[in-house]
DNA sequence: CCTTGAACCTGCGGGC
DNA sequence: TGCCCGCAGGTTCAAG
């Protein structure tokens, strides 16, 4: 579930239970992730108190009381859960967290492609995971002239461009191909072609898009995305992804016959529509 | 440097 | 009902 506003909401839903608290307890139940979890992670955390909660990239960051972050990433199926007091765990449950208040927070992630790092809160900036980031799609250094100039000379396509995060930070494939709909680009066109006037118009729409997502509480596949329990609604406002078949608003009110088309680009789905996005 | 494709995992839904 | 196939929100690494 994590593109950026899955992330953010899942920091969101970790603010009020965690921050401030301490870990009572940590259960590390399976440590076999595609990245293993580093070695002592329990006892590094335990007793430890959290201070501040925040997204970096799509990465769930917790500043510890020491001076040490700990990072978790949700890879593609990675969940993070609360519940007021202590549940057996389930299957793919492999992190347990216990606060001071009793409070559980469970990650699962079935598919192991997530992990938790810890490094120090002074040297993010040269962490691996970050040092090569571009700028953040919510922030200000992402804007016309930075995207043209990321995109200007670029063979591949704006589709995958969009993806790298080198580029931008925080899109991945629904708000991507979310993005370029709303945007009425085509996938297909080459990224260097939308340097200039394209990027100027691509921009505000790539913020718009995450920030109505955020306020949905993300999009919601078959998880739940919030730690709550909650669905995000985001998905109800697809326009294209997933809807391959079926016409976009625009052809479906002009009573086109055009339908949402699904192509493979850099491995992943992409889904647009051929009349509306040029 | 850029670009592409495969790899890492499990689960679920569709087609037969 | 059961099996097989394709597909799923990300990132990294190797090879051309």
């Amino acid at each position: 579930m994590p593109e950026l506003p899955e992330v953010e909401t899942v920091c969101r839903g970790l603010q009020g239970v965690l921050k401030g608290r301490r870990f009572a307890h940590v259960d590390v139940r399976r440590k076999d992730l595609r990245i293993p979890f580093p070695k002592g992670l329990a006892g590094a955390l335990t007793g430890r108190q959290v201070a501040r909660i925040y997204r970096r990239a799509k990465y769930v960051m917790m500043d510890l009381d020491d001076g040490q972050v700990l990072i978790v990433h949700l890879g593609m199926s990675g969940r993070m859960t609360i519940s007021p007091q202590a549940v057996s765990p389930g299957k793919h449950d492999h992190v347990v967290f216990t606060t001071d208040e009793g409070t559980q927070i469970t990650f699962n992630d079935p598919r192991r492609f997530g992990l938790m790092a810890l490094a120090q809160q002074s040297e993010l900036d040269a962490h691996k995971f970050f040092r090569h980031l571009g700028p953040d799609a919510l922030s200000e250094s992402f804007n016309a002239e930075s995207l043209s100039a990321s995109l200007k000379g670029r063979k591949t396509s704006i589709k995958v461009a969009l993806m790298d995060q080198r580029i931008v930070v925080g899109v991945g494939n629904i708000y991507a191909c979310e993005s370029l709909y709303r945007a009425g680009i085509s996938p297909k066109r080459k990224a260097g072609t939308v340097a200039g006037g394209r990027a100027q118009a691509l921009v505000p729409v790539i913020k718009e898009v995450l920030r109505q997502a955020i306020k949905a509480g993300g999009s919601s596949l078959r998880d739940h995305v919030q730690p709550s329990g909650e669905l995000g609604y985001f998905q109800d406002s697809w326009q294209v992804y997933g809807r391959e078949g079926e016409s976009c608003g625009t052809c479906k009110k002009k009573g086109l016959g055009h339908a949402v088309k699904r192509i493979v680009q850099g491995g992943r789905s992409t889904f647009y529509c051929a009349r509306c996005q040029a």
